[in-house]
DNA sequence: TACGTTCTTGACCATGGAGTCAATCTTTCT
DNA sequence: AGAAAGATTGACTCCATGGTCAAGAACGTA
């Protein structure tokens, strides 16, 4: 009851669809852990019924996570498979990661998995993370990316980044944030190899 | 009266330095941010003899966050003073920071400035920083840190790195923290300079 | 020892957020 | 229209924290 299917009154189903729009807009600025009251007060409608409809703020965050990250997150990897040299593909994978995180605070959220948890969530965060550690793999094997640099240390990255950026997120621009991570990947080369800046 | 000076009765005076230590003691592993009533359990008094005797929170940690922290900064400056080597003294004392970051909590807060701004934090945090811009400064110069580093790069460090702390601290060993940050380290330096691995 | 002064206490207020539920209103079916 | 099932409301509880204050306890001095 979680995703509450087909509610039978009108009301109600104008209802869960409000609620959703909202939450949407709301998490979209503001992250997941944004108080429901908010959500209610987007959508029109009282806190007790987003309880009702949606059971609990993680039945509610089940039903908008999709719409809300998914995609961007699909959207990384297939950027990432257009790419054919394997500094290029960990890297980019890396840095497009860290803006979303950035620019999405709900994004963040799921990556840093600062909620409960929820099926469709973890999927997607297993899915990314499977996919993480290929493109490790593949640029160690090329002698691009420092050997000593482990799949774990790379989920400690993100997660590392998902505390930066809900904690120093506004007080320094895109285009700052951005060039700083420019070091940080730099960081994780290997030994000899020439850097790009 | 945020610092008490000489309360005219024995149980007061027995009091403040109680609270003293309990606050010396709970602060160091918790935090400046810990509830004040932690301290009053841990001193043995009412919460509200620690507002009568220290007048806030903050005054408070105005009284403790010199036994606290100065001393360990000074010694990071102290240590740093006896290398030569630009590149060294640049990185000893970011990884000193930073592994005091790790190791008090309440050294992170004074350095994130998590809390309200009190006298002496602020002295202490501008004499690090201004410490640490000469170094850059001096590492740049020799050629060994990049030049595209700004001051206000080295700042963001200490502060992200606050930040990760605070939520990713207890979730890694000291030893693999302390790993990862060579990999931070490394990306700071020059292009062509050769890496410590 | 007795009294005035100084201290301490812990119950109290306020804030802000999560989550619940009986009372009430709305839809829909006949 | 009328009634039953479904839906919404908002006031309520609970928890954690910061901070206050009137009343009573402890000190120390005469």
């Amino acid at each position: 009851m979680t995703v509450p299917e087909q509610p039978r009154r009108a009301d109600a189903r104008r209802n869960v669809e409000g609620i959703r729009r909202a939450a949407l807009d709301v998490f979209r600025t503001g992250g997941l852990t944004t108080p429901l009251d908010e959500v209610a007060r987007a959508a029109g409608v009282s806190k007790g019924t987003i309880y009702h409809r949606f059971g609990s703020r993680r039945g509610l965050i089940d039903a908008v996570v999709d719409d809300l990250v998914a995609e961007r997150i699909q959207g990384i990897i297939a950027a990432v498979g257009e790419l054919d040299e394997p500094l290029a593909r960990f890297e980019e994978y890396l840095l497009r990661m860290f803006l979303l995180q950035y620019d999405e605070p709900a994004a963040n959220d799921v990556l840093v998995r600062a909620l409960p948890d929820s099926e469709p969530l973890l999927n997607l965060c297993e899915k990314a993370q499977e996919f993480a550690f290929g493109l490790l793999r593949a640029a160690q094997e090329a002698g691009v990316i420092r050997p000593d640099l482990t799949p774990d240390d790379v989920n400690h990255l993100i997660l590392e980044r998902g505390a930066i950026v809900r904690s120093c997120g506004c007080t320094q621009s895109r285009a700052d944030y951005q060039r700083r991570l420019r070091f940080l990947l730099d960081g994780l080369r290997s030994n000899p190899f020439p850097r790009t800046s």
